[in-house]
DNA sequence: CTTGACCCTCACATCAATGTGACGGTTGGA
DNA sequence: TCCAACCGTCACATTGATGTGAGGGTCAAG
């Protein structure tokens, strides 16, 4: 599919896809007249990088991360350098921090959501 | 205890704790001399703050999403517009989103991890 | 009184993620 | 043929989170 297609099904910017482009995270086809060229699995993909950028993780981290991130088979084990696995090692551990970090301030924000409702509407009330 | 010491404790650029203040996030008080002043407890919402600028949400959310995540029972109902609570309720919701980003994204990573470590580093297991 | 280690404000610089628009090519249908 | 709806690149603008430094107060110890 094109560009406008993955733009419409994702909810992201055209210029965001390029820009996924322009840094390495997602690389499309070329049709022979220029047009990008996007394969189903662009979609997964985009959706990912998306959340990913959302959770404040860096392009340039995204791009690293991305290859581990694939379905089928693990044949890309061959590029992993020890460097590589020591970035992804930390990422890990980055990441399990920001998970702690989102989840307690979630959870709390349940709490407070819960607690403020149920001082509110204690009764029965007509809409 | 002053700037500095705030700093030194959290690890977080004296910069950026002017920037806190600026954002309205935390709000120290300030000595005759115009110092600024943080209590104790300071220590921990700056580190709040920092994980949760690091989850990329943004400041102006935070300042807004902060009054629930104290501790000493919740006398702040008070303020509590229809309207706060759905910025709260909706940005409850992103944050479950980007949790389960972020946690399928690290568990994937953790077992590329695994396997290429399993691949690397044969063990005296079953051959 | 001087010095050094703090602190202040202000203002500009940077960087990554985005927005926006100019200018032009491709293509399918009225 | 011509137009509308796509697409391309390029380049500048903006925004939020930061870095950096200039110019200047405060204060305790020597």
């Amino acid at each position: 599919m094109r560009i406008g297609s993955l733009s419409e099904r994702t909810g992201i910017p055209r210029r965001m896809l390029r820009y996924y482009e322009e840094t390495g995270m997602l690389i499309p086809d070329r049709s022979p007249n220029g047009y990008r060229e996007y394969d189903e699995q662009s979609v997964d993909r985009a959706l990912q990088i998306r959340g990913l950028l959302d959770a404040g993780m860096p392009t340039r981290v995204i791009k690293q991360v991305l290859p581990c991130l694939k379905q089928p088979g693990i044949i890309h084990i061959l590029g992993a350098t020890p460097e590589t696995l020591g970035i992804l090692e930390h990422e890990r551990d980055s990441m399990s921090d920001r998970i702690e970090t989102l989840t307690r301030s979630r959870d709390a924000i349940s709490r407070y959501i819960d607690t403020v409702r149920r001082a509110r509407a204690p009764e029965p009330q007509e809409a």
